[in-house]
DNA sequence: CCGACTGTAAACAGAT
DNA sequence: TATCTGTTTACAGTCG
């Protein structure tokens, strides 16, 4: 992080952080000409030397501390005091500053010797001085903002030497002020240098005020200041041991750890202001405005949350409440991680981002008349379910991993990596094949079969944008689909016509040859008695037996090892999966339900419906052929009667206690709304015709570390 | 090769 | 009468 923004303040022109070269990168600029570079390393010198009585307050602490705990006979051994500062992890050094570990302290404390009274005198001296510096700081900018402007009006008008009196008189006014400050702060670093406080570091120049203003807008000098004082405190929290620098302790990156004295509207994550010269002369609101640690009056430290009126009190506030200490570098360091976790989360949403890109670019590149695919595996499904079997993988054995890998390893085009992987399985079952054309249904295709259970509504709800908009056949059997209709909707039933709506809705695909695939639709509902139809007043809605659409799936579940195999291609249909895959899930738990909470069909769906397969086919393990459906004839429920004996598929559903779907044999509901069967038919439909599904919610898809892609490969 | 499953087509009947 | 809904049959293909 610190890295980055270490970076880009390089990039923005601002001085290396070996202070002795620092301004180099301006010598270019015929506007910076004749401006020491001096000059602002001077000022930061006292910059920093405010940053060190800081620390000094916590060192007096500390200090005390280690007095009584020698008193006490609790002697600090040598050998710790002399740990070098560069045991200091440099990713901290560099993240945070002002971040000390003991051994610094003691370090610093070794080093330093004074006594509390020393201290707590100097520390008054220099909050005057700060005070002092401050207000001479805000009239300085205003002056140089005059400056700035006068000096943009002469560079407009293309005449620079006539006017350039006046300027130069408030050059010489801001060369006076500053001026004071300096003599300040130069008298208060001979204070502390005679209490060997503060060694100067040899590399820096001395000051030299006399070419400060020439030529400097005031935002560039500003600018300048922080960014070398950014710089020079990380150089120096790096570089150097005795002048390890705590900064100041309310501030948490060096990007912010401009002394209070600075604009606060200082470079934040980087930014440089060089490019937003508009931002000079910050007034006390704006400062306030700019504080990432303050706003709506209320400090924003972690945990902090304390009314501040104004921002003088905020950092007052700051100084007395978040001075450094134990506390304050504990939450500075809890912050830190929780910046790192989620620049990590961030860099690899960043990844997945890509790699999805990559992968439906070539997608779109791919010549469409290939012989084969009518079912055409949309690529970022087989990104989605390399992702989803992940998922499981991630909370499984390796083992199971590579074989459920290796069980259906055509399925899984794991592409990210390998852009011009072909991504439609050629060879088996995995995925459909049909002809040329997606709009014709030929006579050969393939769907998944349901023993791979790639769960469809995890499917649908990863793809729903896809299969709303491309013109592929979603690789599920109308059985499925239609059950999945069903149970998306509220009631867990449906009309025809609103099976109908829902294929057309979700599918691009059912928005053409409607006589064919709602034909289809009718039979199975028809056929499989999964389907059950119930007849209400205004007419008859369809349900799902689950047990009876369980029951299609000639599923052994047993204790059979062989079964693991099994179970990994079926993905939701075992239940030795099951408590892998609610922890799988329980993983996923916040984004999930974050988008399910939408009104989205999604993942969470996903998992009551295999809860519910998982249940129906639990179920249907402890029930025996006498718990088919009323109405069936015996001759259908044989017809369907698959043997299933898993003692744990039994130990499966006691665990999950999951309800069936309302399994009181359908009670008849009168539905509450006409069928909207009106807004659909062939032809193209509005895909945004949903009442529960929000297309732009679609985005939000939630992926699972994807480590183990490598297993898909 | 067989049987189960699936998709497609079509005939048919009843309801609207 | 036309359309919708629902049932049934037939056939072909896939897959284990």
């Amino acid at each position: 992080m610190m890295q980055e923004s270490g970076t880009e303040v390089a990039n923005n022109g601002s001085p290396n952080q070996n202070g002795a070269s620092s301004g180099n990168h301006y010598s270019d600029s015929s506007v910076r000409d004749g401006r020491s570079n001096g000059d602002i390393s001077s000022i930061e010198v006292t910059t920093a030397d405010i940053i060190h009585l800081q620390q000094q307050q916590a060192l007096q602490v500390a200090r005390q501390l280690l007095l009584q705990q020698q008193a006490s006979g609790l002697k600090s051994p040598k050998g710790n005091d002399k740990q070098p500062t560069l045991q200091v992890p440099v990713s901290v050094a560099m993240m945070t500053p002002q971040v000390i570990t003991p051994q610094q302290m003691q370090q610093i404390l070794q080093q330093q010797v004074l006594t509390p009274q020393q201290l707590q005198a100097l520390l008054q001296q220099q909050q005057a001085i700060m005070l002092q510096q401050q207000q001479l700081q805000e009239f300085y900018k205003k002056q140089q903002e005059q400056l700035h402007l006068q000096l943009l009006q002469q560079q407009h008008a293309g005449k620079p030497t006539k006017e350039q009196q006046q300027p130069l008189s408030h050059q010489l006014a801001l060369q006076q002020q500053l001026l004071q400050v300096q003599q300040l702060q130069q008298q208060h670093i001979m204070t502390l240098q005679r209490q060997g406080l503060l060694t100067v570091q040899p590399g820096q120049p001395t000051l030299s005020l006399q070419t400060l203003a020439q030529g400097m807008t005031p935002t560039e000098l500003q600018q300048l200041w922080k960014e070398v004082t950014a710089a020079h405190i990380m150089e120096e929290s790096i570089t150097k041991n005795g002048g390890l620098d705590l900064s100041t302790s309310s501030i948490c990156s060096p990007s912010t750890a401009t002394p209070k004295t600075s604009t606060p509207g200082s470079l934040m994550n980087g930014q440089s202001m060089l490019h937003t010269p508009k931002r000079e002369g910050l007034s006390h609101e704006e400062q306030a405005g700019n504080h990432p640690l303050y706003g709506h009056g209320v400090c924003k430290w972690p945990g902090c949350e304390a009314c501040c009126d104004d921002f003088g009190h905020f950092l007052k506030h700051l100084n007395n409440e978040h001075a450094l200490d134990d506390r304050s570098t504990a939450q500075c360091r809890v912050q830190m991680q929780v910046v790192q976790q989620l620049e990590l989360q961030l860099a690899k949403d960043k990844e997945r981002l890509q790699a999805m890109m990559t992968h439906l670019h070539v997608k779109s590149t791919e010549p469409k008349h290939t012989p084969q695919p009518m079912f055409l595996m949309p690529k970022i499904k087989g990104l989605c379910l390399a992702i989803t079997k992940n998922k499981l993988n991630l909370v499984s054995s390796v083992t199971l991993s590579k074989t459920a890998s290796e069980a259906s390893p055509q399925s899984l085009p794991h592409t990210p990596t390998t852009p011009t992987t072909p991504i439609t399985p050629v060879t088996q079952g995995a995925s459909v094949i049909t002809p040329t054309s997606m709009h014709s249904m030929g006579p050969i295709r393939r769907r998944y079969p349901d023993k791979y259970n790639v769960p469809i509504s995890s499917d649908i709800a990863q793809n729903q944008e896809f299969y709303k908009n491309a013109d592929v056949r979603p690789p599920f059997t109308y059985a499925s689909l239609i059950r999945q209709a069903i149970l998306e909707s509220p009631e867990k039933q449906l009309t025809l016509n609103e099976i109908y709506n829902w294929f057309t809705r979700m599918f691009a695909y059912f928005r053409r040859n409607a006589a064919t695939w709602k034909n289809a639709v009718r039979h199975n509902l028809s056929l499989h008695k999964c389907f059950v139809r119930v007849e209400n007043v205004k007419g008859a809605v369809w349900t799902v037996d689950e047990i009876e659409f369980q029951k299609r799936r000639p599923q052994k579940i047993s204790g059979n090892p062989s079964i693991i195999k099994n179970l990994q291609t079926s993905l939701g249909y075992g239940s030795p999966l099951s408590a892998a895959l609610q922890a799988s899930m329980a993983e996923n738990n916040i984004p999930l339900y974050t988008t399910a909470s939408m009104g989205h069909p999604t993942i969470a769906t996903m998992v009551s419906n295999i809860h519910e397969e998982l249940n129906g086919a639990v179920e249907h393990a402890n029930s025996n052929e006498s718990d088919s459906s009323p109405g069936r004839s015996p001759l259908q429920t044989m017809r369907y009667g698959f043997p299933l004996d898993s003692p744990a598929s039994i130990s499966a559903q006691l665990k999950s206690g999951i309800h069936l779907m309302s399994n009181p044999r359908y009670p008849i509901h009168v539905k509450e709304e006409p069928v909207d069967a009106e807004e659909m038919e062939e032809g193209p439909l509005s895909l945004v015709t949903t009442e529960n599904h929000s297309p732009e919610l679609d985005n939000h898809k939630e992926y699972e570390e994807d480590q183990g892609n490598e297993d898909m490969e």
